[in-house]
Formats: structure tokens, sequence, C-alpha cells
DNA sequence: AAAATGGATTGATCTGGATCAAGACTTTTA
DNA sequence: TAAAAGTCTTGATCCAGATCAATCCATTTT
């Protein structure tokens, strides 16, 4: 169950086995089917969660009733409002699970606890964190500075994983495109080669 | 010249006094002119600023030579390109002087010294990057979400100083738009109420 | 195995915001 | 203090991508 968890976790800090033991105690598992939810909009996020299996996504609902993805998590990441989780205010985005997911689950308290207790811990979501800037800052460019072809090229060039694995409707929302689009991108760039 | 600095950090988490005189060392003041330079295209990013004073803007070049505004930082709010400092790769960035500034920097040397120098320092920085992805959250929800007149609107809402302090132009190149566009919009407004 | 649901494609049309252009006003620079 | 550069506005036109609509398959569900 946790052997995805300290693989990730490993990779960015060495834990001993007396802290992995420790770490272990701050985390629940939980199964989700698809199209489950773990978060509907207006509650707060009650948990931070760790994918070991499976796709979620996180989106919101804007004024005129269309959903725009904010993110996917497969396999290795971390998935919630952390605005949210951190704050305790209601949430804004709906979670759930677009194949059958396991997760790890840890509450607010758990997560303080957790870097008093285990501070090589805070270094893990410090990095992860700094990671995480990274990516949104890409993200953020991408859809500031490219037209629709070049988001979707950017897309298959730093994440073809999600490509494989994700329906081109949600995709597209992801891109902040409509699946109209994404097709016609596509048609074209095949035709092209 | 450290004193908005500590104040900053110390909202965040208490630093000793012997904890602040250990970070003091990390960090060497630099002045900026307004238009000047801190990190120009192709070159590594080589510091972390802190703002003492002014107001800097990193932005990017696209393919077609228009500059999108990345970032904003004035008094009290950090500067760089987090992904080149702590890679060392060359940065796709440009960083400048909108108002003649006063900086606190420090290298990456220095910045990985004091996360295990002074332990608490570590935790400011996870909690500063929380709260950095949860900005660009919302900031890429506006922009995949919402119209131009939403988007300044909740620019308006998150950050009025910003509105105060910079020109419109660089403002519309943040929000992703024209400098026209936002023209039309604030006439639009005016106009309404 | 029939019906319902979800995903992808293609065509026709529409539109928010971009682009191009010009003028007014203000701040720098020489 | 004159000229140049930067900032903001307004008007006319254009276009990338949205919207609306229909069809085709592939999966689920019953």
């Amino acid at each position: 169950m946790f052997d995805l968890f300290f693989t990730h976790i490993n990779q960015k800090v060495n834990l001993s086995e007396a802290e992995q033991q420790e770490v272990k105690t701050f985390f629940a598992p939980k199964k989700l089917r698809k199209r489950q939810y773990l978060l509907q909009e207006g509650e707060p996020c009650k948990y931070l969660v760790f994918v070991e299996k499976g796709v979620l996504r996180s989106y919101n609902v804007d004024s005129k009733g269309v959903e725009h993805i904010i993110h996917f998590a497969m396999e290795g990441w971390w998935m919630g409002d952390i605005y949210s989780f951190l704050s305790g205010d209601p949430s804004g985005y709906n979670i759930d699970a677009i194949e059958d997911a396991e997760l790890l689950m840890i509450t607010l308290d758990g997560f303080e606890q957790m870097m008093v207790k285990v501070p090589r811990m805070e270094r893990y979501f410090r990095i992860l964190f700094q990671n995480n800037i990274i990516s949104k800052e890409r993200r953020l460019i991408s859809s500031i500075s490219y037209t629709a072809e070049e988001k979707y090229l950017r897309l298959v060039e730093s994440s073809p994983e999600l490509l494989q694995r994700i329906p081109l409707n949600l995709v597209a929302s992801y891109l902040g495109i409509t699946p109209e689009t994404l097709s016609r991108i596509r048609k074209k760039l095949t035709q092209k080669k």
C-alpha cells in the first residue's frame, strides 16, 4: 500500500525505517470508484491525498455552468485544494475519480504534527511545493502566452502520460479550450506529418 | 535594511535574535535603478531576492516578440525564477525594476545552507511556497475560466495595491489582454457606475 | 441484444478580444 | 524648453477559437 508512496518520498529526502513507520501513522487509506467524489464544491477540503493508483481530477464550474479542470493526479501525485485544506474555508473545487483509485489521506492536524515530528517531511513538502510552483508557472505562461495549438504541443511535450490515459474532452478542458478546437488541432497536426 | 524583511518572516515563523543574526549572513543588499535588469533571458537566475523597496516585474517574450508579465513584486514580496534558481538552467524570463528598488539577495548555496542551519527558515519557505501555490492557482483559474472583464475585476478585488502603482499597459500584460481591451473595460465599468 | 450514455469528429456560423492606426496628454531626456 | 519617449484612449477592422448542431462509434447499463 505504501510502496509507491515511500519510493516517491525517498527520491527527494531519505527517510529512515523509523521515520517511515512514524509517517505511516498519519495516513489513512481510501478507495474511490470512477466518478465518485472526493470533494464537492462548498465543503472544506479535509484531506490532502497521495494517489497510489488511478487518476483524479479537480475542477471548478464557472457562472455559465462550464467545468474547468484545474489538475489531474495520477499514480505518485498529490491532490487536494491546498487553500481550503490549510484555511478550512469551503472549497470552490470538485475532486472526483476519472478511474478507480486508491489513495492515502492525511488531515491538516496530521499534516502539521507530521511536520514537527518528522522534520524531513517538512523538507519533502518544501521541495514538493517548489516543484509545484514551477509547473504551475509553466502552465500559466502557456495559458497567457500561447495559442491553442502551442498549448497542446507543450502538453504533449511535458506530460505525454496524461494524453494516454485521459479522454480528450477532459484534456481540452485542462488546456482551457473546447473539445472541438482540440479535435481540429489534432487533425491538422496528423495531416501535417 | 532588514526591517521589513524580518517583519515579514516573523509573521510566519518566529525567529530568535540569534537566528536573525544567522539569517542575515546569507543575504547581500542590492540597489536597482528603474529599468535596470536583475536577470536577462538566457542567464541562470543566481539570486532569489526579497524586495525591501520599489517594484520589480518578471516577464517572458513570446515568438512574436510580445512581452508577457509573469509577476510583480513590491515591498515584502520575493522575486526570482525559481526553476532556474534551483536547477541552474538558463532562465526564460527577464526581471527588471519598474521603480528604483532595494533588494536582499541570496544564492542557491546560501539558501540551502540556511535551510540546514536555521530549520525555521525551511518552515518559512514551505509556508511561503504554499501561499504562492494558492495565488498561482487563483490566477490560473482566472486565466482559464474568466472573461477579460472578470479577470480585471478579480485583480481589483485581490490586489488593489498593484493598480495604484503599476501602469495600465503592464497590468494588461499581466492579465493576458491588450492595453486597448483593458482601457475599454475600464471605460465601460466607470460608465456603468 | 436493445437502449442509453459518453467520447470524438466535422461543418456552419458567430463573437470577444486582437490588431492596426491615430491622436492627446504626460513625463523624460538632451 | 524643445524633442523624444511613454502612457492612455478611441475607432475601424479582423480572426482564432467558441458555439451550435449533427453524426458516428464504443462502452455501459438494463
